[in-house]
DNA sequence: GTGAAGTTGTCATATAGCTGACAAATGGAT
DNA sequence: ATCCATTTGTCAGCTATATGACAACTTCAC
């Protein structure tokens, strides 16, 4: 069972706010907080399912180590987000590592109990269909958006994905981003300094305020502006 | 009613073949046949739902032109692949464009039917969970690809998407891919000449043969081999 | 069969972004 | 309070890839 305030903030999330209130109140019995040491994985590539988690505290790396110890994130997860549905579906192993960048706090839903749910109500797959179709747009954004946008737009719209959770966030709550600027640059399949001489011209322009591992978000239309056009004008 | 040839084909495909019987004969009977010219659109990005597609011949880019005329490719579409399925589940526009590279032929699941009969049997939304999941395995994999992988793993990777039709066909049947090379340029985020400069190195190894908007694969194994490891050693 | 449009092969040149390197700043651990 | 690991800022040099240009070839429409 889970502690109010928890509660209370799954209620923000965009996704949770949607299910029916059986599947809600699934949740909050069933599921199991779990902590999470940084760099410690809730689960690795090849795992078999255990569980849909979701993020309460912290971020959580998709993404995946190969061989040569390349890193490559796919998406952070911070709260509230969900991953890890898409072995519950197909019922295939993880597709990818999820690994704590910080000491996290997640919830996992665990795996017996929701298929049994599942199960009973056959209508609650909508909401998973829903979960992944959310994520599918993202990722076509990002798909296009490597290919017509400079830098300074994709950077820029990253921050914005950032604040709104990917759609996760009814609305943008904070306008601190913290995140190293290695990890953005992971996530933007572009160098660390690359992404450091960026986020210093938007610096420069009042857009944001640099920080240790943060990111302070001053000036939101300035961004939303960098992000269509790739340049700011006052 | 489709014909019989077409139905056929369709069992073929991995996630028709594992619909509930009643859910396919639904599509057999519901669907409508609609023929699209070169160059014109299924449906553009904004449009309102109007059901659910699949490729039965000729192949469907899913992307988006800018407004400066850039074109993004984020996938092409074949027999037999599914598209347009992320507005009937979240209910909102089209997140891309759908256009026809060449004469083509798809199956049109319209929307009001096949509303009734997601209200009719809920479970049936699990079928579309399993065909977003699908493909955002596929896009995982792609994004770290894009991390990690050399030009030459991706080309050879992509390659062997297309013949495993991103895995909607249950078996590689042809070794013939009818794609130019620009819009393969488009699809791996790179330009036109280098695209066809790695061909042509596949080309020398034997692994492929090329023609004009046409690559035959001549050695499966040896496609494989420059995926996982971008080298090729007979 | 001819012409036009599109595609491929191949240059030469430009450049964006990567790599490696290092000093300075930061924060956490002890 | 100090040390160490991590992160940031910055530079110089390099190289992979883009761009533009053009000839040769293929296909399709008329």
């Amino acid at each position: 069972m889970l502690e109010h305030a928890y509660i209370q903030h799954l209620q923000q999330n965009s996704w949770f706010s949607r299910l029916d209130k059986p599947f809600q109140e699934f949740i909050i019995e069933h599921s199991k907080k779990q902590s999470v040491e940084k760099n410690t994985a809730v689960f690795n590539a090849q795992d078999k399912f255990d569980g849909v988690y979701g993020v309460l505290e912290g971020s959580i790396s998709l993404g995946y180590i190969d061989v040569n110890g390349n890193e490559a994130i796919a998406a952070i997860a911070e709260p509230i987000m969900w991953f890890g549905e898409i072995s519950l579906i197909d019922k295939q192993p993880r597709s990818h590592d999820a690994i704590a960048l910080k000491r996290s706090v997640v919830l996992q839903i665990p795996a017996e109990p929701l298929k049994q749910l599942l199960d009973q109500h056959p209508y609650y797959w909508y909401y998973f269909a829903l979960l992944t179709s959310q994520k599918l747009r993202y990722v076509f954004l990002e798909q296009i958006a490597i290919q017509t946008q400079s830098i300074t737009q994709r950077l820029a719209q990253r921050l914005l994905f950032i604040l709104e959770g990917y759609g996760n966030r009814s609305s943008i709550q904070d306008l601190n981003i913290h995140i190293s600027q290695d990890q953005l640059a992971n996530m933007l399949t572009v160098s660390r300094q690359t992404v450091n001489q960026e986020l210093n011209v938007f610096e420069k322009q009042g857009v944001i305020q640099l920080g240790f591992k943060k990111i302070e978000v001053l000036n939101l239309e300035g961004l939303r502006m960098l992000a269509s056009s790739g340049f700011f004008t006052e």
